[in-house]
DNA sequence: TATTGTTATACTCTATAACTATA
DNA sequence: TATAGTTATAGAGTATAACAATA
């Protein structure tokens, strides 16, 4: 029973991966399906796993990916500036700065005017790197996507994105 | 936890909990807002965390809880059962479980035809426990997506359902 | 005193392999 | 041999505290 098509899990993919086929006569998770968050956490390991896939091909990790995304968009950025814009403690920031300059894509430069802080800058590989990585990131999405309309899609973000914002302002007790 | 009193962050909330304010002349994070899989991530840490102080009013954690309801939704569950159903490792199901039972929520039962596995079953402590932080969820998601009416809702679930399903049939390259 | 970057630490979630006892 | 549960371990992500250099 319980096992359709998939053996014990097919060479290659975990069985933590594996589509949640529902055991037959059981109500499996229909209870949690009711719920935002549940929804939520499932599409985002399944989704994100599939980045790291794209990502580890050009050595990257979803965090020095996006880490390297901000910097190259934002001229001599700080680390705690960068800290504040991902959203991850300023202590956090450091390997992801320290992996990205190890692989040549970054610099730390010091500034003059505030010698405690560093101005991250992009090389022109890291440049390179983030435009190609950017670009397999886009068409990865568009796959996973494909069946969900541009409008839709859209739709989507909006939606995520208000209740990111809707989470945000409930922080105070 | 969360603590009042560190000293970095603003005093009540730590700085990766805090709203991302745009850094005043800066794309900040723009570009990676245009990946579902950005806007996906902040959405779901933000939820999650909030949800899981929820949880911990009950002594509950998202893990503890999300096993909980499957346990109590369907009769003599297995533990492998268990896993499959909420998509997590088999040996990642025990500590769970393992939880589960030493605060007298369900019972490991022996199963006679079967005597590898085990029959799970909620005690009706755990059965009562259960409900009340169904409903304490219920009301949490209430509250937080107060600003997204109910045929938005819905979409919302139906779309991140979609996604989910997409990026498991991408499975097999 | 406060802030920047840093180190060290701990806790959670996830993944893999190997063991045991049953089948 | 195959499966259910288990153990141990490793890797990421995240959070907290404390420190040195600088402001």
């Amino acid at each position: 029973m319980v096992r359709a098509g998939k053996d014990g899990a097919a060479p290659g993919e975990s069985v933590a991966m594996t589509s949640p086929e529902p055991v037959e006569g059981m109500a499996g998770d229909q209870r949690l399906r009711g719920l935002v968050g549940y929804s939520l956490k499932r599409a985002y390991y399944r989704f994100q796993s599939d980045a790291a896939r794209v990502l580890e091909g050009f050595g990257l990790r979803i965090s020095t990916y996006s880490a390297l995304v901000v910097i190259c968009d934002n001229t001599d950025l700080r680390q705690s500036q960068l800290a504040q814009i991902l959203s991850v403690e300023r202590s956090n920031t450091v390997v992801v700065v320290d992996a990205l300059e190890q692989a040549g894509l970054i610099a730390r430069h010091r500034v003059p005017k505030d010698r405690r802080s560093y101005a991250l800058r992009p090389t022109r590989a890291g440049r390179q790197l983030c435009d190609r990585a950017s670009a397999a990131l886009d068409q990865h999405e568009d796959r996973i996507l494909t069946d969900i309309d541009p409008a839709e899609r859209a739709e989507l973000l909006r939606l995520l994105q208000r209740m990111e914002a809707a989470a945000v302002s409930r922080e105070d007790p």
